[in-house]
DNA sequence: GCAATGACTTGCGATTTGCAAGTCATCTTT
DNA sequence: AAAGATGACTTGCAAATCGCAAGTCATTGC
């Protein structure tokens, strides 16, 4: 029924109260999912690559939403599909995420392409708000399709800076 | 003796990669105690008001040294004494603390001074070299002297952009 | 009507956490 | 120089989580 207790708070500095919600190894993959891959339902996480299981992906939504980060919105067209969103907290995690994104790019030996990643870096201003962008347009198609699993597709308007 | 093996791979996605070694509930808290409360040694950890156990703290500081973000350099006035210390892999793990600190301040029903983290966001990029800085010149002295207790101290020279 | 699909539960063994207490080399004090 | 701190960890469990496989249970599609 309702959420979880969660973790206890622990002191009051805002890195651990942040901590304290999604300090685990799945929640902020599942929050990237929904952020830049296009992710919406249970059965997308579920399959999605980095092999969540069931309970646990449940136990998360369940969390995450708790906390105010993610919303269901159930659809009405097929009633068994439960699409999840962000909210505006969720979707000011985005900072975070490219951080880690730029960090695990340049320092874990990753297999992505770390040019791409680069240029988000010099753009970060203009990454962080194509992705507010299409948050507010619910635009489904992925920000980074070579995550998906496609090979070509849309990336940020890249207009430079300068 | 060696590191534990920690958990395994699961996709090549830098964000993923990220969380296997940092996803949990007390690694980047130590890595903000290194950071900005000017933590070195275990004592300081494990009474750093977080209330993590002692071998929990063992062990985490064992997988942060094996994963090459922090570093052991014993001292020679007490050998007793072992001090941690970031490595520049560590080091470039601010923007993602600073983004976190951020997050947890306008989200979070932080106890913390939400102006001054506001200000620090402001001056995000001006913040990040000051911290780093610091890390170069082994500077011991907080930088968030609020977060440490003390009621008053020194905080970054905030000369203004523009 | 009957098999699929989607979103979860349930069971349960394997880990991981969280105390409390104990080691074991250094210092420090007397 | 012997006795007592200190600092940095181990050890021993009990309790909470995780992860995997299997099972519900409403829709939907055919």
């Amino acid at each position: 029924m309702g959420a979880k207790p969660g973790p206890k708070r622990r002191s009051g500095c805002p890195v651990s109260i942040s901590l304290d919600i999604f300090g685990d190894r799945w929640s902020l993959l599942i929050i990237r999912d929904l952020m830049v891959r296009g992710f919406r339902t249970f059965r997308e996480f579920e399959r999605g690559g980095e092999g969540i299981a069931s309970n646990i992906l449940a136990d998360r939504l369940q969390r995450l939403e708790a906390a105010g980060i993610i919303r269901q919105e159930p659809e009405k067209d097929d009633r068994r599909r439960v699409n999840y969103r962000l909210t505006e907290k969720g979707i000011d995690l985005a900072p975070v995420l490219l951080d880690l994104l730029i960090w695990g790019s340049r320092h874990g030996q990753a297999d992505a392409p770390c040019e791409i990643i680069e240029e988000m870096a010099e753009n970060r201003e203009q990454v962080l708000a194509e992705v507010r962008r299409r948050w507010e347009r619910r635009d489904p198609n992925p920000l980074l399709p070579w995550l998906s699993g496609s090979e070509e597709g849309s990336r940020p308007q890249g207009k430079n800076k300068k």
